[in-house]
DNA sequence: CGTGTACTTGATACAAGTCAAGAATAGTGG
DNA sequence: CCACTATTCTTGACTTGTATCAAGTACACG
């Protein structure tokens, strides 16, 4: 993905959600200044620092994770191309803890002092802003709902879902299927369970047709059959926009 | 609690976490119209109605749930007295599924309008509301972690730090405890565990001197050590305000 | 006082964790 | 391009935390 792409991506995930002025979208493309680029592995900021700008990631996915002493690991968020990775850091200054890139990353970068006078002048651009806050709280509260509740085939089924919704906003699929760049044992740390255990779920949805994956790709050739069983709501993958009916 | 206290509930939460101006801690207050009464296990709002008017909890407790058709429910948020509880509505012009009353409550009502006009004149207020949406997202993902990688005994350590925490920043402590208007069952649907587990679990708390319960009160004689155990960080008892670390 | 709701406790079942060890890949340097 | 290494993936055996079922007790309340 090409650094050209931060226009389409801009305008792919603003105005999905709401209606904002092809104007505000085109300054808000124009204030970023600079883009940088992460290895795999690597942390995405430093914990803790004080932040002065914010990062929209145009390629690569990233996530962010907390450790407990003994070294358990648990993924809150991932990120994808079309996410800001650091958007609380424009009210906080400071950068979030555990923010780590899952594969190469490229982001494009806009300084805080830029995007508040942008705020002032584009209400509507500030309102955007907030709500991928609370489409990012809303998400959380999905996990919530899935760590909670869900057996871990449930919790694979509305994972794999989740993906495939957020990544057709962005136009990231292909076909029934998308890249899926994760280890087994990363993904057991987003779902909450051993990695041993993601490796058996996995075996017991591809026997049952609902996925494939090889060669880093994941392919959902039933989708609904997928939704389903993860209870994933069939409004989201329908109207990407109805993302909001679980948001409110 | 009397309908007296919205000031400073408003003052205590807002200010807790940023710099307002009095002047629009003040306006905000004089923005809220009415105030709503709900009863304890009512809807506090119809799920997925249009929204024009926003929540600040003033007294009691509710919360967001989440239910899956073969009737399991999970818990995704908590509110107590200084909480929008559904804010969200606000940019999303629609009613959050799934909140219920926990306690009979009373919450003051702001109409969007009112609020729009609002934050365009008053842009500390704005940014102080979107913090609200962060913090909440915080929490969120706290509760992420919780779930993920936390056994049952972690998770309810955590839970009431958590509590303690925010109550203290309204003012809700009495002494080392607080009242916890819940039923073991609604724990369980917070804490994703069996409500059979949660009974043995407390017992264990018990047992161990990390909490006392008794008439709907919770005591923790061992703040400490019980923040060691669910990991909770010291750093968010200490300082109200360093839960913004928790965010970024 | 009786009737429902919440709490408590015991016995049993099962989903998922842990430990271990081998097979398949992917990376790396000569 | 191949050998060497390090991850990752896969599978089996065993353990454990937590769910489920069941039944009884303590309250709360009309």
């Amino acid at each position: 993905m090409s650094d050209t792409d931060l226009y389409g991506l801009l305008f792919a995930k603003l105005s999905n959600r709401r209606n904002v002025p092809a104007r505000a979208i085109n300054r808000l493309f124009q204030a970023f200044s600079s883009s940088r680029m992460v290895s795999a592995k690597e942390d995405v900021v430093v914990e803790g620092a004080h932040a002065s700008t914010c990062m929209f990631l145009t390629s690569g996915f990233c996530a962010r994770y907390r450790l407990l002493v003994d070294g358990r690991r648990q993924f809150t968020e991932i990120f994808m191309p079309g996410d800001f990775v650091n958007l609380g850091s424009f009210l906080k200054k400071r950068q979030p803890r555990g923010l780590i890139a899952l594969t190469d990353c490229r982001a494009a970068v806009i300084s805080h002092s830029a995007l508040d006078r942008l705020i002032c002048e584009e209400p509507e651009l500030m309102r955007s802003l907030w709500l991928e806050t609370l489409v990012d709280g809303a998400i959380s509260r999905e996990w919530v709902l899935s760590l909670g509740v869900q057996n871990a085939k449930e919790r694979f089924a509305r994972f794999f879902c989740e993906l495939f919704m957020r990544m057709e906003i962005v136009g990231l699929t292909e076909g029934d299927g998308f890249r899926l760049p994760m280890t087994q044992t990363e993904m057991s740390d987003m779902l909450g369970m051993s990695a041993v255990h993601v490796n058996r779920i996995i075996g017991e949805l591809r026997e049952e047709g609902l996925i494939e994956m090889c060669g880093g790709r994941v392919r959902l050739p039933d989708l609904a059959a997928l939704a389903a069983l993860g209870e994933f709501e069939a409004a989201c993958l329908e109207a990407s926009t109805d993302l909001l009916q679980a948001i409110a």
